[in-house]
DNA sequence: AACTATTCATAACT
DNA sequence: TAGTTATGAATAGTT
């Protein structure tokens, strides 16, 4: 690196050992969430230092999330996989959901828990906004969906009992949360899919007025 | 790193972003190799590209050694936690933290699971959604004061480097994602009181500008 | 996959 | 323990 080039073995000095721990590992971990932010990967890292003291990082939601995640991507190995690409493998799915809670979950108790016990950093706080504005688009979809439906619903019902097209647009009132019967809409795209790659999501930028 | 200075933020281009992903890959894992053997320590690595194959690796003994190691050394210690906050009532407090999270699981749920079996009606996705609102407006709060403090850092630095006073504007790259150490806020007021009520929040409204 | 111009990380030093 | 600097490494853009 700097100032002579490193041997890679073992340094002997303990002060330097110690110093050189404290830098490479700072500088590692950075390395890490670069490749996380930039590549859009999952990381998870754990680090014992000689006298057994734990470092560790994740990327996504906690160390114990990726730690099952790995285990069940790890145990099924590579070898009989034959059938092509499976967009979606369901476990794997409900691991990245595990994760999206957990994250959300210190995200919460930042927010509204004892502050000195969390440190949030600007990538997982940039990562958690992007889930919650993923999330929010999703909401607001479907309350225009079952909006929607409950409007068609009242045409019909117009309809038949006056035996004539209503000429006018016919729309519910939004917030008067009685459409708890209505069904959900059936299809609303995973957002993960559809939205990847995607970095601000606004109402108005999608042609929706909330 | 080189011909031109790398935007910490997500790549775009898909190709840019896998060479980038096997680059850095293999960097970091290099890192973790050196680390390693400089300094005495035993890491694991675990790695989940955007479309989920897993690379990983165990500088001491196998992976599911070090998870082993991992979880024993990490398991302890979260209890403890005595010096409160003695602004809200504790336990009520952990109630309503309780009922946010079981709030937001339904909600994960209902937009990544299997929409079948969960059913939420518009009253529910509309306390959802004002949390989802309350939460991005604190996150974004968050990350502003970190901007901020990281701010009065450098101004202080400039100030003392050049013994004059800065009359322009010092804006940190809000997207570097270096304020990891930076302390958070001490200070956000609990949105709940303060925005109780409220409908709708965009930041362009609340004179933030993100 | 190989090549550089640059930026970055860091070993030695203070 | 923390800050500075000279130098080696890593790598982004390019071929």
């Amino acid at each position: 690196m700097a100032r002579g080039k490193v041997q890679l073995r073992r340094i002997e000095n303990p002060v330097h050992r110690q110093v050189t721990f404290c830098k490479r590992r700072a500088g590692l971990l950075k390395k890490a969430r670069e490749l996380s932010v930039l590549c859009d990967a999952d990381i998870g890292i754990i680090i014992f230092s000689a006298h057994g003291k734990l470092y560790d990082l994740a990327t996504t939601g906690t160390m114990d999330g990726l730690i099952e995640r790995y285990k069940s991507a790890s145990g099924e190995g590579v070898a009989a996989d034959g059938c092509g690409d499976q967009r979606v493998d369901p476990k794997q799915e409900a691991m990245v959901l595990k994760q999206e809670i957990d994250l959300l979950q210190k995200g919460l108790r930042y927010i509204y828990g004892n502050r000195a016990n969390e440190h949030m950093n600007v990538d997982e706080l940039n990562a958690l906004e992007r889930y919650l504005e993923i999330w929010m688009f999703n909401i607001r979809s479907a309350k225009e969906g079952m909006l929607k439906a409950a409007n068609e619903i009242l045409q019909e019902k117009i309809v038949e009992q006056h035996g004539l097209i209503d000429v006018g647009m016919t729309i519910a009132d939004q917030q008067n949360g009685h459409f708890s019967t209505v069904p959900l809409l059936e299809e609303i795209t995973n957002p993960l899919t559809i939205l990847s790659g995607y970095s601000t999501c606004r109402g108005s930028e999608m042609g929706y007025s909330f």
